[in-house]
DNA sequence: AGTATATTGTGAATAATATCACATTAAAAC
DNA sequence: GTTTTAATGTGATATTATTCACAATATACT
C-alpha cells in the first residue's frame, strides 16, 4: 500500500465528516458528498479509499456505517491510544482539560513536567516528574507524546522521549524537530501557522487594490 | 509572483533558521545551511528565493541581515499585526499568555466571548463581548483573527469575523471551515495531526514487525 | 591581471500528486 | 427479465512540486 503524508489527513477529514452525516441520520454516502464535505474532488475521495483497498457498492455508494468502520481500523481507532504529555504550562494546561482527544479514542494519560511546583499526581491526569518518564513509558508501552515546553528544551525532550521507547511526537515548540528513521514527529508550528495566514491577507490585499491578481495564485 | 502553499510556509522556516544563524553570529549564508537548518535541499532554497525575486551573491551566498530583512518585508513583518482572538476558553487563554507571538511582530490586541463571565476589559488584552467585535474591527482596520471557540460555534463565528471585515482565520476548531473567494482560512486541527502521527505509529509498527516495509512510503 | 573556484539562479528533467474519463456493475425502472 | 441509470474503481493523463545540472559570475588565489 503506497500512501501520502495527505492521503492519511484526508482520511482523517472523511472519517469527521461521516460522523457528522452519521448523526443527521445518513444510512449511506456517496463519494461526492464526502468530497464536497472535506472540500475535495470525488475522484480524490474515491482514489484514496482505492489506495487503502477501501470499496463501496456500485450505484449504491458506501455504507456510512461499515465505512466509517474500515476508517477507524486504519486510523487505529478500535483501541484507546495512550499518549503522554511533556510540558504543564499553558499549552500543556489546555490540553490536559481539552475534552475532544476522548472522544477521538485518544487519552492523555500521564504529563511530565521538570518544575517541581507544576507536579500533581493526584489529579485526574497525574503531572510527574520526568524522572520517571522512561519508567511509565515502558510499563505501559506507550508509542505517542506530545511536545509542549519551550523550544530550547524541545530537541533534548524529544531525545528523553525516543530514548524511553516513544515512536511518534506532536511537536507545539515553534522548532521543527526531526526524528530518528523509525519514528514520526509532526510539528503543530502556530506562530508559523499565523504569520501564514498574515501572508495571506497581505498579498491578498496587494493583488485587490492593484488588480494585478492575474500573477498571483494562492 | 506564483507561489505556492509550500514556498510561503518555507519562507517563514527559513527566517526562523537565519534568526538562529543571526543569534550565532552568523553573517553570510549559503542555500546550503539554510537547507540543513530546514531540512529541504539547496535547489528547493534557490528555488524559493528565486520565486520571490530575493538575491543572493555569486560565490557570495546572502547576507544574514539583507536576507532577514527582504524575508520580512515579503512576510508583512516590518509591522506589527495586530489580531484578535474569538474565544477565551481554554485554548484561547494560552493564546493569551503566549510570549511568542509579541515576538514575532504579531500581537492579539482583544478578544472577544460570547460568555458574559469570561469578560474582563482591564485585562492587559481586553475580553470583550462578541457584540462589540464589529465595532473593533471596523475601527481598527484588523484583517485578521483567531478562532478558539467550540466545533458547533466556529462557523457562526467565522461569518461573523468575515462581515465585520475580517480577511485571514486561523482556526483552532476540528473542523475545515472555508471562506469566501478574497478571504484565507488556515485550520489547525490539533486532534487530527495526534491521529495522524498515531497512524504512522502504528503503520511503522506494523512494517517493522512484518518487515514488509517495501510497499510502505511515509 | 589572470586563473581557479565556489556558489548562485534558473530552465529542463523528473517525481509526486490530483484529475479525467470511462469500463464495469449493482440497483432501479419498466 | 430486460433496459436504463447512477454510481464505483482505476488506468491514463494532466498538473504541480521538486530536483538536476550547468551557465553565469563574484570572490579568492597566485
Ligand atoms: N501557549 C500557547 O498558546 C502557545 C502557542 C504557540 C506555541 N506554543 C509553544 O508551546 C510550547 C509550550 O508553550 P507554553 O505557553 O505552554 O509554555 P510555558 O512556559 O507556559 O510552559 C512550558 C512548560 O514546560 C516545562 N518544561 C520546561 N523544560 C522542560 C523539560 N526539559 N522537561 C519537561 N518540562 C519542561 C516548564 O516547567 C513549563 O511548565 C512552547 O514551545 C511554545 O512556543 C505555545
Ligand atoms: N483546549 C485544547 O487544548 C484544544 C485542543 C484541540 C482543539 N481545540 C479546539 O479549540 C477550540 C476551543 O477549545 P477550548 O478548549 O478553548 O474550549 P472551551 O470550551 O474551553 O472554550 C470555548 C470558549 O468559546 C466561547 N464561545 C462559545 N461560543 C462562542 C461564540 N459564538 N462566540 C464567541 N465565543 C464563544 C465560550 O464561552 C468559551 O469561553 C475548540 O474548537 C476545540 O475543539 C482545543
Amino acid at each position: 500500500m503506497i500512501t501520502t503524508k495527505n492521503c492519511v489527513i484526508r482520511l482523517s477529514r472523511y472519517k469527521n465528516a461521516l460522523n457528522r452525516f452519521k448523526s443527521l441520520g445518513f444510512v449511506k454516502v456517496f463519494s461526492d458528498n464526502l468530497a464536497d464535505a472535506v472540500g475535495v474532488t470525488s475522484s480524490q475521495v474515491r482514489k484514496d479509499f482505492s489506495i487503502f483497498g477501501i470499496s463501496g457498492n456500485k450505484k449504491g455508494g458506501y455504507k456510512v456505517d461499515e465505512l466509517v468502520e474500515k476508517i477507524n481500523i486504519i486510523l487505529g481507532k478500535n483501541e484507546i491510544q495512550q499518549v503522554i504529555l511533556v510540558g504543564a504550562g499553558h499549552m500543556g494546561k489546555a490540553l490536559l482539560k481539552y475534552k475532544g482527544f476522548e472522544k477521538e479514542g485518544m487519552k492523555i494519560v500521564a504529563c511530565f513536567d521538570v518544575d517541581p511546583t507544576k507536579l500533581n499526581r493526584e489529579a485526574q491526569t497525574p503531572i510527574l516528574s520526568t524522572k520517571e518518564m522512561k519508567d511509565f513509558v515502558q510499563s505501559r508501552r506507550i508509542k505517542v507524546g506530545i511536545i509542549a515546553v519551550p523550544d530550547a528544551a524541545a530537541q533534548a525532550v524529544l531525545d528523553q522521549m525516543l530514548e524511553a521507547g516513544i515512536k511518534g511526537v506532536l511537536n507545539f515548540a515553534p522548532i521543527t524537530l526531526r526524528g530518528a528513521e523509525d519514528t514520526v514527529v509532526n510539528n503543530v508550528n502556530i506562530e508559523l501557522e499565523l504569520e501564514n495566514v498574515i501572508y495571506y491577507v497581505n498579498a491578498l490585499g496587494k493583488a485587490s487594490r492593484a488588480n494585478e491578481n492575474q500573477d498571483f495564485k494562492i
